[in-house]
DNA sequence: TAAGTGTATTATATCACTTAATACACTTAG
DNA sequence: CTAAGTGTATTAAGTGATATAATACACTTA
């Protein structure tokens, strides 16, 4: 496993999605799952980049995405803060997990699925797990 | 809605994905649905293209996705078919669907969101439907 | 034989992503 | 004041996926 450590966040990038992407997503995990206080300050840009290997401008790329969800605060010459409202976390937190459903049941339906079935298939997969 | 029909079934496409794959996710889809009968003959790559005003070399691309996984049968000088076999059918259809129930869990629990969340929520959501 | 099939090839263009190299404004520790 | 560390912007270049275009060939059928 290419699991790189940073900032207290657990990374392992591979090719099969953009790299801002999996940077921006792996930040709002953390966030979401509480995993980084709010308030505390994450990884300056270069240091960041130099931790995974990858380009600044990459995760420059990936914490303005944060910014502009307003998960998260810049403060020039000082750098990249959680945010301390915890409404605008749950809010996106929501908002993402809206996004997620409505893509799953857009995609089960295209494949003829029912709703029963699919609450079966989650129940079957739930129990699976020990 | 620039909605265009051909060969019995429903095509909407545009730039949010690769054209090739939005042909293959719809006439898979049919056939997943059963809306096109097994054997049956789907529109030539030509005349697709034509329908759907792209470059025939985009359908088949789409055309050759969806031989490899069985789902049709290739004739040279006659035509591509649906397959007769049904297990087939049903073997790609739950293959599909567990990489969309794999995909979501893993979305909902990097937000944070058990098991027990996840069944809430899509029990509000069919209880919203109708 | 002609028209309609799938298939292959080569070339070109565009776009998203990524890297690289700088540069600038700001903040803070010394 | 200075130096180091912040976020930010710009310009340039390279790569790969996607899509189009123009042909060509093998096969099937009316």
């Amino acid at each position: 496993m290419n699991e790189i450590r940073v900032g207290g966040m657990r990374f392992a990038l591979d090719l099969s999605q953009p790299l801002y992407e999996q940077v921006l997503e792996q930040v709002r995990s953390s966030i979401a799952k509480g995993e980084i206080a709010l308030g505390e300050k994450i990884p300056s840009v270069r240091e960041m980049a130099q931790a995974l290997k990858i380009n600044p401008n990459t995760v420059m790329r990936a914490y303005q995405e944060l910014e502009r969800d307003q998960l998260t605060e810049t403060r020039r010459g000082q750098g990249t803060f959680i945010t301390t409202d915890a409404g605008k976390v749950s809010h996106i937190r929501h908002r993402l997990a809206e996004e997620a459903v409505t893509e799953f049941l857009g995609r089960m339906n295209s494949l003829g699925f029912t709703a029963a079935d699919i609450a079966s298939i989650l129940k079957a997969k739930g129990d699976g797990a020990k």
